[in-house]
RNA sequence: GGCUAGGUGGCAGAGUGGUUAUGCAGCGGCCUGCAAAGCCGCGGACAUCGGUUCGAUUCCGUUCCUAGCCUCCA
């Protein structure tokens, strides 16, 4: 099985080729740094960092991520904290690369940022202005949607049923409802750039079709982003390029993830239900997070939930209690294969639940076997999976026994575990399980073996 | 209203034109001093109504419902 991909524009599922052979170009659409990212924000950088992943095993990747550092909310956000935008956006990109950072999200080997690309962007748009596919009125300038025949595919959007089923007041200064803003100008207190067309700043959607040219050429073999980014940001995105660069495809492979709600409803500030990566990390485990995200299958939607997070758990005690005590060094799960069947599971479009699955019968199968150099090298393949998903990243010792807000520390566990063992050899069994239901009470669980007790929390 | 994607067992969540998803929960058994963990086994599902077919949860169409988009948004 070779990788396959859902292809947005197409709206199927394509055999994944590159370009050119042996490499790969990924663009993502990346952060707006005004806020702190939450949820819904981490599962296209956890779904896309896991196709990284998977993509570096066999090719060549050039990955970029960009940050959205020019917009109006974070105009509003300077306003509204009387702190200069520069200030605003570092703190933010830094915030977002750690928060990602905690989920496992690797850094993207170019992180272009919007406000460092102002000269490739009027390049462009002199460009679609010159081949009439822009024009400028009223200080902005406009691209011209009824000049590109194909605007519309990505989203399967028909033009004029849309300009028929228009909600939104048209500014006066278009051509066409649907014509979207390439630049537009700019007041003295707000950021701007000069330009042919007077002081002004971008518009949001050509600085992803500027930074995608730059970096990775004019046709990327993959351009992701959340579902929502199809219309408009993906349509116009592609409308630029392919315009500006005579017709030459803009992405080979659109893909895009599934929406995730919250207990059912959508998230939003007006609702207070917003969930910021920054703040679950304190408390919840980053992997825990990210096995929670990739639970569900990417393109479907998603519901978080504090039952969500416990089945991750429970996934997580599963994995980590199969490889608990057997030493495998981090050379040797660096060169041993993963399983075949969870590489296989997710060069089908990501199918995550499925490798999942195929974590769990391996687990089973180690679980099951009673000789030693068989579980070993099951073991050393689950591991190698688990660095794959990004998940299964610490010590299951430290897993087991993560003190977290307990005051009960976990040498005074170990001491009581010493009382009972006495208790035990001496038969006296009311004693020992005095000390067990004790110790279960404040959620520590012994489990016998026969290699003697161990304790997990719970 | 239009477009797109969905509706699977108690819950989460894959998949398939005829045979096991997987995890959690439940039931029975093994193991254990008793438990826990683990193992073995069991039950239970494909929204609705039609159609195609020897046979459909899987393909086609109807209806109902849900989510996203149509305006900034992952």
């Amino acid at each position: 099985m070779t990788l396959h991909l859902h292809d947005t524009l197409r709206g199927k599922k394509i055999a994944f080729e590159p370009l050119k052979e042996g490499e790969v170009t990924m663009y993502l659409c990346g952060p707006t740094v005004y806020n702190y990212a939450h949820i819904g924000n981490a599962r296209p950088a956890v779904v896309f960092d896991l196709l990284a992943r998977l993509l570096r095993r066999t090719y060549k990747l050039t990955f970029a991520r960009n940050i959205t550092d020019v917009d109006d909310k974070i105009n509003q956000a300077s306003i509204d904290t009387g702190k200069p935008i520069e200030e605003i956006t570092a703190r933010f990109i830094k915030a977002y690369n750690d928060d990602m950072g905690m989920l496992g999200v690797s850094l993207p080997d170019i992180e272009p940022r919007a406000t460092q690309h102002i000269v490739e962007m009027v390049e462009i748009i002199s460009t679609l202005i010159e081949k009439e596919f822009a024009y400028e009125a009223d200080g902005h300038v406009l691209f011209d949607v009824t000049a590109n025949s194909d605007y519309g595919a990505l989203s399967k959007r028909d033009i004029r049923e849309m300009i028929a089923g228009a909600r939104v007041e048209v500014a006066p200064y278009k051509r066409s409802p649907h014509d979207f803003v390439l630049w537009k100008p700019s007041t003295p207190e707000l950021p701007g750039w000069d330009s042919p067309w007077g002081r002004g700043r971008p518009g949001w959607h050509i600085e992803c079709s500027a930074m995608a040219k730059k970096h990775l050429g004019m046709t990327v073999d993959i351009h992701a982003g959340g579902q929502d980014l199809v219309f408009p940001h993906h349509e116009n995105e592609m409308a630029q390029s392919t315009c500006a660069h005579d017709g030459v495809p803009f992405a080979r492979y659109w893909v895009h993830n599934g929406f995730l709600s919250l207990d059912s409803t959508k998230m939003s500030k007006s609702l207070g239900n917003v969930l910021l990566v920054h703040d679950m990390v304190k408390t919840i485990p980053g992997e825990l997070i990210r096995l929670a995200l990739l639970g569900a299958h990417y393109r479907q939607p998603l519901d978080w939930s504090d039952a969500a997070l416990e089945g991750a758990r429970n996934m997580l005690d599963r994995l980590y209690g199969a490889v608990r005590g057997i030493e495998v060094s981090a050379a040797e799960r660096q060169s041993v294969a993963v399983p075949a069947t969870v590489i296989a599971a997710l060069e089908d479009d990501i199918n995550s639940p499925k490798a999942l699955a195929e974590m769990f019968t391996q687990a089973r199968q180690l679980n099951k076997s009673t000789d030693e150099q068989e579980r070993h090298a099951l073991a050393a393949g689950l591991l190698a999976g688990g660095d794959l998903l990004g998940i299964m990243q610490i010590d299951p010792e430290d897993w087991f026994s993560d003190p977290g807000s307990s005051d009960l520390s976990n040498d005074e566990i170990d001491a009581m575990l010493i009382q009972r063992k006495d208790a035990r050899e001496n038969r006296d069994f009311a004693t020992a399980d005095k000390i067990r239901d004790q110790l279960a009470t404040q959620g520590v669980t012994i489990e016998d073996g026969p290699s003697g007790a161990r304790w997990r929390r719970s």
